[in-house]
DNA sequence: TGTACATCAGTGAACGCGCGTTCACTGATGTAC
DNA sequence: TGTACATCAGTGAACGCGCGTTCACTGATGTAC
């Protein structure tokens, strides 16, 4: 539609794009260090020289699978802000919650987010924005125009909890301290709880 | 002393212990995934096909790693409960902070004995015994003689908290947020906000 | 509209490599008499 | 104490395999005239 109509239609349509997607499915299937250029070509019904058409080399390809990721989880905040008041422990929850729901849908593909492998300026970069959502709603919450160290303090622990929940649910350690307590009422619980109260 | 005197003394003194430690270092360097046998086998100064007396396959050799990590992990849970108040606050905060403390200590390890992969009925029990100590605390505090439903409920956003702040900072995540607070402070902080109230 | 040319995405074969596991073996150790 | 034998931990060579990356190439597409 419009002028998108995806910017080369060459041999492939798309290869770029096809190889990103095998290499994720891979990444959930057998985690990132097991995963091969080779298979994902396999996937792609291609040659194992054609990615380098595109990028440097295997690492590359993991990091676009990141970013993309990171891309979708910062999207999913914002879908999950909507119809909440700004700032509200409401609103909070609903990030939180879209956290591990997000760490649930994709657990391969979370994992290799937060690992520390795999550096890039644009991979640092993408992470500093998807948080940068969280710290607004905690700022709002507390009343200041900009994100401080006082709502860097504020916003960490919620960080941490939903870390651990989103880690601890994808490692099916939930069912293992048999605790069925739903995701969103774990995280309301600990906003509630750990967050600075206004004023 | 005494008895002990490693049951076997063959001809490596006792290659087994000798190809867990190299297990495990290769763990903490590589992770569980790059972990090759070949290479302990070197760390280990012993042929490839040697560990196959002591191991069914490259899997048990991980396993063995992961269960020796419970076993300190314990063990590091019953010393820092030392001269704290059984149940006390102050006694799971250590309880806690020796979590983090310990996946800080040992990375690799941590990461592999929480992912879901290479599971065995052994490492199941050591997990189990592990978490027990916690669980013992949270029930005491509760004035509880059994770990009851109520227990594990009040128990799981403790593990949630310290589970989170052992991965973000093995991720180096708390530089990222710029979270200089102390471990323990941070553990003190969760246990207080979180911990239902006694009675 | 038709032709000549430039581009460059994808090919296919090859490279050197390290892997997990197996096998028949050997040789040091422990044991029975 | 000395000899014959059994055990079995560790050897060394081999197996079949898939990997990441390179290279000179080819052939479909886009562009200039």
């Amino acid at each position: 539609m419009d002028q998108v109509k995806q910017k080369t239609g060459y041999h492939h349509g798309d290869l770029r794009q096809q190889l990103v997607a095998a290499t994720r499915a891979l990444v959930e299937e057998k985690g990132p260090d097991l995963f091969s250029v080779s298979e994902a070509c396999r996937a792609a019904g291609v040659s194992t020289a054609a990615p380098y058409r595109h990028f440097a080399d295997r690492t590359e390809m993991l990091i676009a699978v990141a970013l993309e990721g990171f891309g979708e989880m910062t999207a999913s905040f914002e879908t999950a802000l909507a119809g909440h008041e700004p700032g509200s422990n409401d609103a909070i929850t609903a990030v939180g919650t879209a956290y591990v729901d997000y760490a649930e849908a994709n657990p391969g593909l979370f994992r290799m987010m937060f690992a520390g492998d795999h550096q890039s300026d644009a991979l640092e970069e993408a992470g500093h924005g998807c948080y940068a959502v969280v710290l607004g709603q905690v700022a709002r919450r507390m009343g200041r125009a900009e994100v401080d160290d006082a709502v860097m303090q504020a916003a960490f622990p919620l960080w941490t909890f939903v870390h651990g929940l989103a880690f601890l649910r994808i490692d099916g350690k939930a069912e293992f301290a048999k605790m069925q307590t739903e995701v969103r009422d774990l995280v309301g619980f600990a906003t509630q709880r750990l967050m600075v109260r206004p004023g």
